[in-house]
DNA sequence: GAGTTTGTTAATGCATGCATTAGTCAGACA
DNA sequence: TGTCTGACTAATGCATGCATTAACAAACTC
């Protein structure tokens, strides 16, 4: 392997990632891009093979998904994606919501550097200017960027373990209804609200502004899904 | 095995839990007993060995513990019982304090049947009880059960597990300070007062009542691990 | 004497084999 | 015609073996 000599390896951890760790990242993309669907069945040996390793490496990855709650392990059936009723999501955006929002509060409470509020800003112009120039999946980016930014800024792992892990359930609805839904304008001002209630330090109203957001966002994904009568996603 | 014959199996599920799930059951029943204690290492093959079984259902019990928080998983070091800080008590109650006050303000908000109500009274009544007698497990117990109780009326299992989830991993600081902390008696006036908000389907106030309690509670335990001097449980 | 290098040991990561058993389907039966 | 029985198939759950490699220590250089 000449790339070995060519970069003698800076980085940390190990040089070549492990099997296990290949297939739970091959796994998740593979059904986060929708390439396995929810309600897909996959073997740990089909699976496997798909990957080039043994069954064992595979199982393990699996396991993990199955704790992240996108996939369902049953005896003999192999992996199933699970797939996302209107129910789900109710139950995913209560909690997103309440995350959310306190992690608002907590940021606002022990205050913003400038250039902390630089980024959120950056965030919030960003998905203006995308959704100016009708770019959905730019400003889905930008949108994303400022919720993880907002989570980030607690400083608080297990919650941006916990966020991170309820996006990645919800993923495929909001793909699925980013361009069934209203345009989001309402999602810039309320953001710029936050934003300003944060400079401010003004705890109480952040978590407010932020909490209503969150609560809109999710009646509105719930009731598109339901009215589309998308039992599941 | 006669019991077999005794008790036909009525329950649904596999009649006989795999390894890796006895496995997965007997470690975390050892890291909770504080029999492995926070720090300590533990082999795959010496939990293999204790444990009766060979390395892989062993292994996959580790990763799930790894992705409960309650263990590291080293490379050649087996799994490391993760000791748990004043700060990751500071992220836990932060988290839990978001997602449990959350669970009060929806409670109340649709409403408790009378039943409801009265599990929830008696959980403080037991509370009360068991203070007044000394017995500090009791009231622990009877508190966690109200804690529960409160939880599990949102109906939102993704909430559950995420609280379970941060209940486990500051199991052992809880148990080290209930004896060290200030006699919990506003703990039950709080709790009381939930009850009356969620009774008259005071939805604020319940979230508000409920999130200064645990912020109150988190404080003390934070102060109580920093004052002891100690680093880590 | 401090820092390196090298050799050894041990634990892992993964592949593989096999007994077990759930799931399936044909065929008998009511 | 619907259901039950039983055999067959296939996927799993677990044990095991082995190559790999990190960790440790002893020897060694400067």
């Amino acid at each position: 392997m000449s790339a070995v000599l060519a970069r003698p390896r800076i980085e940390s951890g190990p040089s070549r990632l492990s099997s296990a760790e290949r297939a739970y990242r091959a796994l998740k993309k593979l059904i986060l891009g929708d390439e396995l669907p929810a309600g897909s069945h996959l073997l740990e040996q089909e699976a496997a093979e798909r990957l080039g390793m043994s069954r064992t490496p595979v199982r393990e990855a699996m396991i993990r998904l199955e704790k992240d709650g996108v996939v369902e392990v049953r005896p003999r059936h192999g992996m199933r994606v699970l797939p996302v009723s209107p129910d789900d999501m109710r139950e995913i955006y209560q909690v997103l919501t309440a995350l959310e929002s306190a992690a608002a509060e907590a940021v606002a409470r022990r205050g913003a550097t400038p250039a902390e509020i630089a980024s959120l800003r950056a965030a919030v112009a960003d998905m203006e200017a995308a959704l100016d120039r009708g770019d959905l999946d730019g400003w889905a980016d930008a949108d994303k960027r400022f919720h993880w930014l907002l989570v980030t800024l607690t400083g608080n792992q297990r919650l941006q373990q916990m966020v991170s892990q309820l996006d990645e359930q919800a993923h495929r609805a909001r793909v699925l209804t980013l361009r069934l839904r209203p345009k989001p304008v309402n999602s810039i001002r309320d953001h710029a609200r936050l934003v300003a209630a944060i400079a401010r330090r003004d705890a109480e109203s952040a978590r407010r502004i932020h909490h209503d957001h969150r609560t809109r966002a999710g009646e509105m994904l719930v009731g598109l899904l339901d009215r589309l009568g998308l039992k599941q996603v």
